[in-house]
RNA sequence: GGAGAGGUACCGAAGCGGCCAAACGGGACUGACUGUAAAUCAGUUGGCGCUCGCCUUCGGAGGUUCGAAUCCUCCCCUCUCCA
């Protein structure tokens, strides 16, 4: 592969390379690059929005380039700044061996376990003493660490920035540093760490290292980035019928997006099927991203499982049961039963609105008492379903 | 230490003595439609009893009142400004 088409590779999907040239430069230099992600040492828990900046690691290390996971323990005492993150509490040192080992089971899902090296930045971070830890403070202005926005508007509209925010910056280039970092990837919050690492390293006699800002990527509602707490995530952990379910949840205008950070289908491809069936695209899409994670056989399943529960109103393949004492029962009753409703209010409304059918039969009355034929299927919405197994005691 | 703002249902945010189980938005759920768990439209969204009702809820504890999320007292927590 030529270096144009190493570079043409590396840059789909990214939000911006500084520079490309000096990417270009770098890759030319025909040895291995030296690549560096921070992790957060807090639980890790990835999801789709994780594996963007991952694959892009995959894709420097099938390269042949060689990749450092470096987990911020040390950094993470101080939390990135966001203006409503105190400092954190220390992690102990299991704590972190066990984050530690979470990162190493899931990011070896994307990346390859032999051209990664994890390494945690308190190994050198920790011994520096005040005199060196000036130092690095005096290769930044006020100014330039003002410059970063949250900083900014912060101090602009009077509300609190602490001196020691300032450090994460400073820590996270001294890093780089460390490391002698060739490529540094991040996401696009992180465009100002990334570049003052660059400052940083050209301040101690270092190349600057290229920053690979990849964008976050939006969740399910297609809006808001996509993160555990806003519920709009995929897991990278999730059942392949979840994941499949969820990818086909996202907002019809969001297929190319997910398209070119989280799959390597072609992107003259994925124009075509832009260009036909959404629905057709966004299966197809998600077939890819399930079979990046669970396999093209359970990817296959899942998709076939959708099609049928979803498209054909059929029955799933498989259905959970559950133990009735008695074969009369009303819906309210069969439904608590079952536990698909919080509460018998609740339960009543589902009938109400007609979401609850018993053997393909809508309900209508939430406490006429029906008898239930042993085996047949209870179904709540779209995609709850039980069968009712009748055990007379 | 002083001054002020605020803590309301899953989240955001109204309400500031009865009409408040609590506006509105988001989310979630259900239905219709469909090309999908997209989009759009409609409905639901504290608990219990099949209307009417009863019970629990508006940071915590007391109090005033026929009646409080709304007034008073004390306490806890968050934020800002001044020192």
């Amino acid at each position: 592969m030529t270096v144009e088409e190493q570079v043409a590779t590396l840059r789909r999907g990214t939000a911006a390379i500084t520079t490309v040239e000096d990417l270009g430069k770098k890759l030319a230099l025909g040895r291995p690059l030296r690549v560096k992600l921070g992790l957060d040492p807090s639980a890790p828990d990835i999801h789709l929005g994780h594996t963007v900046v991952l694959r892009k690691l995959r894709q420097f290390q099938d390269l042949g380039h060689e990749v450092v996971a470096l987990i911020g323990d040390f950094t993470g005492r101080i939390g990135d700044p966001s203006g409503k993150s105190e400092t954190r509490r220390q992690l102990t040192t299991q704590e972190v061996e066990a984050n530690a080992a979470t990162y190493r089971q899931q990011i070896f899902k994307i990346l390859d376990p032999e051209r990664t090296k994890i390494d945690f930045n308190s190994r050198w971070l920790a011994p520096l003493n005040f005199a060196a830890v000036c130092e690095l403070a005096s290769k930044v202005t006020l100014a330039r660490m003002l410059e970063r926005d949250d900083f900014a508007t912060r101090f602009r509209e009077n509300r609190p920035v602490h001196l020691h925010e300032f450090f994460y910056a400073l820590m996270q280039g001294y890093d780089s540093v460390a490391l002698r970092a060739d490529v540094e990837l991040g996401g696009t919050d992180q465009t100002f760490n990334l570049m003052m690492a660059r400052e940083i390293q050209r301040d101690y006699g270092q190349e600057p290292e290229v920053a690979v800002i990849t964008p976050l990527l939006e969740g399910t509602d297609g809006v808001q980035k996509m993160s555990k707490s806003l519920g709009n995530y995929i897991g990278i952990d999730e059942p392949a019928p979840t994941m499949f379910g969820k990818v086909m949840s996202i907002p019809d205008s969001m297929i190319g997006r997910y398209f070119e950070v989280c799959t390597t289908v072609p992107l003259l491809r994925v124009a075509e099927l832009l260009a036909g069936n959404p629905r057709d695209a966004k299966a197809f899409l998600a077939q890819s991203i399930v079979a990046d994670y669970h396999g093209d056989a359970a990817a296959q399943a899942a998709a076939d499982e959708f099609a049928r529960v979803f498209s054909r109103r059929e029955l799933p393949t498989e259905i959970p049961e559950v133990l009735l004492p008695t074969g009369e029962a009303s819906a309210v009753e069969l439904i608590m039963a079952c536990a698909m409703a919080a509460s018998r209010g609740q339960a009543r409304r589902l009938v109400l609105q007609g979401g609850v059918s018993l053997g393909g039969e809508r309900l209508t009355d939430p406490v006429a008492v029906v008898s239930v034929p042993d085996g047949s299927v209870l179904q709540v919405g779209p995609r709850r379903f039980a069968r009712l197994r009748v055990v007379r005691s």
